[in-house]
RNA sequence: CGGGGCGUAGCUCAGCUUGGCUAGAGCGCCUGGUUUGGGACCAGGAAGUCGGAGGUUCAAAUCCUCUCGCCCCGACCA
């Protein structure tokens, strides 16, 4: 393409809204604007990467047996009702009434299109498994859009739905998945770990994210430092701590439980305040409901409740923070004076957490209001086993802890892709179901699999950029090569880049030639800002002498080669950079 | 939704505290000329309901009230 007819409005200064550099340069380098939050037009060049990537993604899904699909991104709600997501998605669903009173769901996703269409034309154990996909725009009602593209109201999500007869089946699906997604992130040239995420109903290792480190990553990844293991801050395991040899005897020599007077001092920063003690000291009282049931966790002062965690500890009954209400009848006393001592007679369930059961003792809630008590020892002041005692790890992990015997480190990234077994959620409550070899009939044993697509060209950006702009791997960069003529009213010059520029588009190169009538500063400072992986250029000294220059973004200084052969070389350049994104090897 | 901030030319912003002249700058844009290897220079020019509505005042970009939009910090997700 011609630079001169294409729409690349670049910018020089940083525009006021954007935060992180994924954002900046996209709007620097002409990639995207802003219709309203949350919301971009993407520009030539942004929707030549986007084409890229899908075009990747859709060759990997292909080649991984899934079958591509068009789903509407107007919903009818009755489906949502019917799974019961409406309310699961709450104020985040997008969705309007229409003229005739129906209301329409924005898809934010699509189990409940597809699920519905499998229910309706499959019908037996013989046409299973199938994987169906899409690629197509999904709408969220975001809090808070963020970060450009990364976390936008609408978006272009490829979403994949797999139907099994068992378990074994999804398993393989799972897998072809998980290697595909591995393929589509290395061909799209990104760094990504895969973290082992909340796994579903299912269980076991169940379900994966797929995540760009990088700063400006919304997300936390738990792992050891050579990454042989990696969560998220919801799934990551934890140590026990160490059984430490003298803590039968600390317990036997600590003095009896004291009460102590601590007037309106509720939270545990207040009381650490007041009574001039560390967090790691007290022993944080929690009190969810599930249901008829109450359940209390007890957690160290300085640590956080991990609910999935403590769903997984109570069978997984859904669990919530119990009103005030039910804190006063169980404790007698107001909220923020909750202690275990005494409690494990009158609720469904005491669980506590690792680094409670290995404290020698601790301070908590007196179950009195107005007061607390030092000196509480579990095993003595508070059961650690019994009929409906827990002990386990149901914290979020924090620095300093292990993992299999290696120390955990937190990075943060952005998630790409995420795969998950799904179960039998929306098959029993769409009845998608199929006879099975003895006539039975059973609900679809399901998985599904995303991939967020404007988020692979932004975290690719945030991974690759330098002062001068983007640095963007071949696989997805705009165009593969950046042909520059100084001077374009030098007959010579640009004879020989027209020639170039054809040579390389009948070479398969995908090539913009700069035809502007711009100085040579600026169209410099734009070929570095767009990121365009190769750059050829043709000027006037160096013609003389029969050569042109030709210099990869990545290196500071141009090479010169004869004018002859630089299409062969500038083809053989970007046949290497493609061979090291071929996915294959990671 | 809670907390903080910002809305002035296409973009980045100054002016607002302490109301007062024709509302400014840089970049960009248009015209002419000189230039031409890392965002040139000179001359001229176009361009603004000061987010919107109401109020106070002789007088409002500036003060007050309401409202809309955007950005940043906290519970979810591709």
């Amino acid at each position: 393409m011609r630079y001169s007819q294409t729409l690349i409005p670049t910018v020089k200064e940083v525009p006021a809204e954007a935060e992180i550099p994924s954002h900046q340069l996209m709007i620097r380098a002409g990639f995207i604007r802003k219709v309203a939050s949350g919301t971009y037009t993407y520009l030539p060049l942004g929707n030549r990467s986007l084409l890229k990537i899908i075009a990747i993604v859709r060759e990997e899904m292909n080649r991984a047996g899934a079958q591509e699909i068009l789903m509407p991104v107007l919903q009818p709600m009755e489906l949502w009702e019917a799974t019961g997501r409406r309310e699961d998605y709450g104020e985040t669903l997008a969705w309007f009434e229409d003229r005739h009173g129906r209301e329409n769901v924005l898809a934010p996703t699509a189990e409940e299109v597809v699920t519905s269409l499998v229910a309706a034309e499959i019908n037996s154990y013989r046409q299973l498994p199938v994987n169906l996909y899409q690629i197509n725009t999904k709408v969220r009602d975001e809090f808070r859009p963020r970060f450009g593209v990364l976390r936008s109201r609408e978006f272009i999500m490829k979403d994949a739905y797999s139907f099994h007869a068992n378990v074994d089946d999804l398993e393989k699906t799972y897998r072809a998945m998980y290697d595909a997604y591995c393929r589509i992130f290395s061909r799209c040239g990104l760094k990504y770990v895969a973290v082992e995420a909340d796994s579903g109903p299912i269980g076991g290792s169940a379900s994966h994210e797929f995540m760009v480190p990088c700063s400006a990553g919304e997300d936390v990844i738990v792992h050891a430092e050579d990454f042989s293991y990696a969560a998220n801050l919801e799934k990551a395991e934890i140590d026990a701590p160490a059984a430490s040899p003298q803590l039968a005897a600390a317990r036997q020599a600590a003095p009896a439980m004291e009460e102590v007077h601590t007037p309106g001092v509720g939270s545990i920063e207040a009381v650490c305040n007041f009574l001039k003690n560390r967090p790691a000291d007290m022993i944080k009282t929690l009190v969810y409901t599930s249901g008829k049931d109450v359940i209390v966790a007890l957690l160290r002062g300085d640590h956080e409740a991990n609910e999935n965690k403590l769903r997984r500890a109570c069978d997984g009954a859904a669990l919530e923070m119990a009103p005030p209400e039910v804190i006063k009848n169980v404790t007698s006393a107001a909220v923020g004076f909750a202690g275990p001592q005494g409690l494990a007679g009158k609720i469904t369930r005491l669980i506590v957490d690792n680094s409670v059961a290995a404290m020698t003792s601790g301070v908590t809630g007196a179950n009195k209001t107005d007061y607390h008590v030092r000196n509480v020892v579990p095993g003595r002041d508070f059961p650690l086993s019994g009929a409906n005692v827990v002990v386990a790890d149901i914290r979020n992990a924090v620095d300093g802890d292990t993992r299999g015997g290696k120390a955990l480190k937190f990075s943060r990234g952005i998630e790409v892709g995420h795969v998950f077994k799904l179960g039998t959620k929306y098959s029993q409550k769409l009845s998608a179901n199929f006879l099975d070899e003895q006539g039975q009939k059973q609900p679809c044993i399901m998985g599904c699999y995303g991939i967020g697509i404007n988020r692979i060209l932004a975290s690719a950006i945030e991974m690759g950029h330098d002062d001068n702009g983007c640095v963007l791997p071949i696989a997805i960069a705009p165009f593969e090569v950046l042909v520059v003529p100084i001077n374009i009213s030098n007959p010579e010059v640009m004879g020989a880049a027209e020639r170039i520029y054809k040579d390389l588009q009948a070479g398969g190169a995908d090539v913009l030639l700069d035809d502007r009538d711009a100085r040579p500063g600026v169209k410099f400072k734009d070929a570095d800002l767009l990121g365009i992986p190769l750059r050829i250029v043709v000027g006037e000294k160096s013609l003389k002498e029969g050569k042109v220059e030709l210099k990869a973004r990545t290196e500071a200084k141009p090479t010169l080669v004869d004018l002859g052969a630089a299409v062969a070389r500038t083809l053989d350049l970007a046949a290497q950079l493609k061979s090291q994104l071929s996915g294959e090897s990671r």
